[in-house]
DNA sequence: CTGTAATGC
DNA sequence: GCATTACAG
C-alpha cells in the first residue's frame, strides 16, 4: 500500500469515528429526554426530583444532584433506595474525585483536608453497596458536604441507618437530602465550600397507592435526642431552601402531604 | 456504619 | 499520587 492511501483509509476512518461519536452522543440526548419526560415511576429515579434553584442538574447512575457553584456543593442530591439495593457486600474506601459531569467544575476534595470536617456523604455510600460501580459513584465531591464528625457518625448516621430500615420495611423508599445552604455561611478551602449550619432529609414512599412522606431538619450538631424530634413539614423545608419537592405529584395530594409534620405511617 | 491520619513507595 | 494500616465515634 502507498503511504497516500494510507493516509486516506486514516482520514476515512477517522470522519467514521467522528460521525459515529456524534450520533452515539445524540442517542444518549435523546435517551434521557424520555427518561426525563415521559416514563414513570416503575424505573425512572427522575421522576421525584425537586426543582433547581441552581439550574444545574446532574445525573448519574446511582443518584442525581443539583449543584450549587457559589457553595460548591449540592444543594440537594436525589435517590431512590430500593429494597433490593440493600447488600452486605465490603467495598473499599476509594479517593474522592471531582465530579466532571458538574460544568462550572466540583470542590477538590483538598478543601476538606485538615478543615476539621468530615467529607460528609449525601448519597450515603452505604445506600449504594449493591455493586462496586454504584459504590465508588458516591465518591464524588459533589455528593459531599463539610461535616462534624460528630454529627455525621452520630445522629446523621442514625438517620441514615433509619431509611435503609424503612427502605427494607416498605419496599423502598425515594430519598432527598442536603444541607441548608445560605449566604453568609463559614466556608472551608480556596474554594470555599460552604458549612451548612442544617441539614435536611424528605422521604416518600409512593409503592402502593397511598404515598406518604416524613421530612427532617437537623441542626449541624450531635444530639442524642431521639429521631422523630427532628420530623417537620415538607413545606417548612421548602420554605427554607427554596425547593419545591415533588413537583410532579398531583396537587392536592402534593399539597396535603407537604403540610404535614405528622410521621404517622413511619414506625420507628 | 460514619470517618481521619500516618507511613512508605 | 496510591496502598496499607491504625485509630475513633
Amino acid at each position: 500500500m502507498s503511504k497516500r492511501t494510507i493516509y486516506s483509509v486514516v482520514a476515512i476512518l477517522i470522519v467514521i469515528g467522528i460521525y459515529g461519536y456524534e450520533h452515539f452522543l445524540k442517542e444518549e440526548e435523546k435517551d434521557e429526554a424520555v427518561f426525563e419526560g415521559t416514563q414513570v415511576k416503575t424505573e425512572t429515579n427522575a421522576y421525584f426530583l425537586p426543582s433547581s434553584t441552581t439550574g444545574q442538574v446532574v445525573h448519574h447512575d446511582g443518584y442525581s444532584l443539583s449543584y450549587s457553584e457559589t457553595h460548591e456543593q449540592a444543594e440537594w442530591v436525589a435517590y431512590e433506595l430500593k429494597k433490593s439495593h440493600l447488600s452486605s457486600t465490603n467495598h473499599k474506601r476509594p479517593y474522592f474525585e471531582i465530579d466532571e459531569a458538574v460544568k462550572t467544575g466540583a470542590a477538590h476534595w483538598r478543601n476538606y483536608k485538615n478543615s476539621g470536617y468530615d467529607r460528609g456523604h449525601l448519597c450515603p455510600a452505604g445506600d449504594r453497596r449493591y455493586t462496586k460501580q454504584a459504590h465508588d459513584e458516591t465518591f464524588l465531591t459533589s455528593n459531599i458536604s463539610p461535616q462534624e464528625h460528630q454529627f455525621n457518625s452520630g445522629i446523621w448516621n442514625t438517620l441514615e441507618q433509619k431509611v435503609r430500615y424503612w427502605a427494607s420495611k416498605y419496599d423502598g423508599v425515594f430519598v432527598i437530602t442536603g444541607g441548608v445552604l445560605k449566604e453568609g455561611l463559614e466556608t472551608i478551602g480556596e474554594e470555599q465550600v460552604s458549612v451548612p449550619k442544617q441539614f435536611y432529609k424528605v422521604l416518600i414512599d409512593a409503592n402502593n397507592g397511598n404515598p406518604k412522606m416524613i421530612a427532617f431538619l437537623m441542626p449541624h450538631q450531635d444530639s442524642k435526642k431521639p429521631l422523630y424530634e427532628f420530623v417537620v413539614s415538607v413545606d417548612s423545608i421548602e420554605k427554607l431552601t427554596g425547593i419545591d419537592f415533588f413537583p410532579q405529584l398531583d396537587d392536592t395530594i402534593e399539597n396535603k402531604l407537604e403540610a404535614s409534620s405528622s410521621y404517622k405511617g413511619w414506625s420507628f
